[in-house]
Order: structure tokens, then sequence, then C-alpha cells
DNA sequence: TTTAATTACTACTCTAAGGTAGAATTAACT
DNA sequence: AGTTAATTCTACCTTAGAGTAGTAATTAAA
């Protein structure tokens, strides 16, 4: 009942990219020491971020990542997509689903509002609203 | 984002039990063949919730299990915690959890909220009453 | 007393997520 | 031109959850 490592490194990584927007490149080391992800890891991560084009990388010496896409229009929501963790709208929570209005637990009205709610929660939170002033990220 | 298989069929198993608890006892096979779950794992499911003095077998010929403990006795947070499935009250969204009151990310206020709504709802539903009517457990 | 039906035990296999290792590639710096 | 610091690629290892296989133990029925 929780997010996935690399859904949580994610978040993260691309947090604290925001929260060091002044540095024009921001190397895997940096990142990989300061987030306490494994390096081997984090790269790997990294390089997915490339591929759908959250973010751009320069190789070479001197290189490292920023932003391709806005900080504000990446939200929480994208990225549980991108690591197939999202909470699916069909998701029951006992994994039955055939259940229709008629015919369904007790569980089930609580658990749709729980659902709702945090996938709402999801889609509305974009990188640059988690990343910011208080964050301990 | 979501249960174990394992706590998912234990629920259904309950639920299943309860609602037929005419019968003094029910057998792996039935659960297995009417609940759509791998036999070999089901009795090894079976095993824990009996070492747990939530059931009770009756080996041999014409055996089978039955309830122990009253199924309105027994919660979803229960069988979460059995099986290590819990929200942990520290549990936080990202993974971090060193955060505290003044410093936040943006998705703490509405995950908190969640949270607890969630394991609110584990916690006040019993087996007895996810079964019943309507269910199509 | 044998047989059949049942749970319990032990020890595997399979899979996906998480993580690691090493070498190839790139490009700035000296 | 060579060195160095960086990303990228390919391949592997590890772990936990899920599931399977075979057999032993138990007990009622035949
Ligand atoms: S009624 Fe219960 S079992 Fe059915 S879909 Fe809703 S939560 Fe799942
Ligand atoms: S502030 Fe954000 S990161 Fe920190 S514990 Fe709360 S949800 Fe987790």
């Amino acid at each position: 009942m929780q997010l996935s490592n690399t859904s949580k490194y994610t978040i993260r990584i691309l947090a604290y990219m925001v929260n060091h927007k002044d540095k024009p490149l921001i190397s895997a080391k940096e990142l990989s020491e300061n987030l306490n992800i494994p390096y081997k890891f984090l790269t790997k991560i990294m390089t997915e971020l490339v591929s759908v084009g959250f973010i751009e990388s320069i190789r070479g010496r001197e290189g490292g990542y920023k932003f391709l896409k806005k900080a504000s229009e990446i939200t929480v929501s994208d990225i549980l997509t991108l690591f197939n963790d999202s909470i699916k709208d069909e998701a029951c929570i006992l994994g039955i689903d055939f259940c229709d209005a008629k015919h369904k637990c007790a569980l089930h009205d609580k658990w749709i509002k729980s659902k709702v709610q945090l996938q709402k929660m999801f889609r509305e939170s974009t990188i640059e609203s988690i990343a910011g002033e208080g964050s301990k990220i």
C-alpha cells in the first residue's frame, strides 16, 4: 500500500532539481549524494526520464541534466503513470472488479472515496508545487 | 498502490466463510474452486490463518475450516497487519519521513487525510460487515 | 482395516522490482 | 592530443512475493 521506490525516487529527484534551478545543469553524482539514492539505480531512472522527455541530458565533462518540460507541467500522476504505479480507475480494493452498483461490498464506497481523493491529489500535484521553501525533499 | 494478493485473497476467503456459515466446515477445495484462488497457495494462507487463531482446522476426511474468532471481531486491519501490508502511521507518501510540521511538502496534508481515511476504513471494516447479501465476494 | 479425502509440511520455481558492475561514448578542460 | 568527468548501454545479481510440487499426517467412511 505505497508507491514504488522508483516513483518516490523520481519525485524527489525532480523536486531537488526544481529547488536548484539556479544551476544550469545537475549531475547524477550530485543527485545521488544529496538524495541518498544508489548512483547506478539513479542513472537508470534518469535515462528513462530523458527518454520520455521530462528532462534533457548533456553528456561529457561538465554535463548533467536539466528540465526539458516545465516542472509546473509535470504532475505526480505523470510519474506514476510512467512507472505503471498509478491507481487505475477500475482498481478494486479487493481485486475482484466484477461488482456493480447493486452488488458491492462494504468497503466499496469508502474505497472509492479514498481512491478519488488520492487520484485527484496525484493529478493536481505538480513537481513545482511539491518543491519549494519548507520542503525537506 | 494496492493490497497484496495474499491480503485480498484472505479477505475474500473469510468473507466467503461468513456467507456460508450454515455449513459446519468449509474445505480448501471448496474455497479454491469458488474463489478462484490457486489451491496450493490457498492452503498455505489457511495454515497461517489457523496458526494465528482466526480459524480452526479439522484434519482428515470430511475435515475443513471454521471460524475460531468471531467474524465480527476480525477486521481488515488485522489481516493487513498479519501480512505486513498495513499503512504504517509513519508512512510518508514519498518515503522520506524526516519531515516535520514546519517542513513538509505539498502532498503532506492531503496524503495524511487519505491515509487516515484508509486506516479508519480498514480498522472499522470487520469481515462480518464486508460479507452479506449484496456482496459479490 | 483399507481407502479416500482432507490439512500440514518442506522445498522448490517463477517473476518483477530493486540494485550493481563494467565498459562505451561524449565533450570540456588542460 | 590526452585526460578526465560525465552520461549511456548491456548485462548481470539479489530479494520478496506469488505460486507449485510432492509427500506426510490425520481421520471418517466404506
Ligand atoms: S464492491 Fe468491494 S469487491 Fe466489489 S469492486 Fe467495490 S470494493 Fe471491490
Ligand atoms: S512533508 Fe511530504 S515528504 Fe515529508 S513526510 Fe509529509 S508527505 Fe512525506
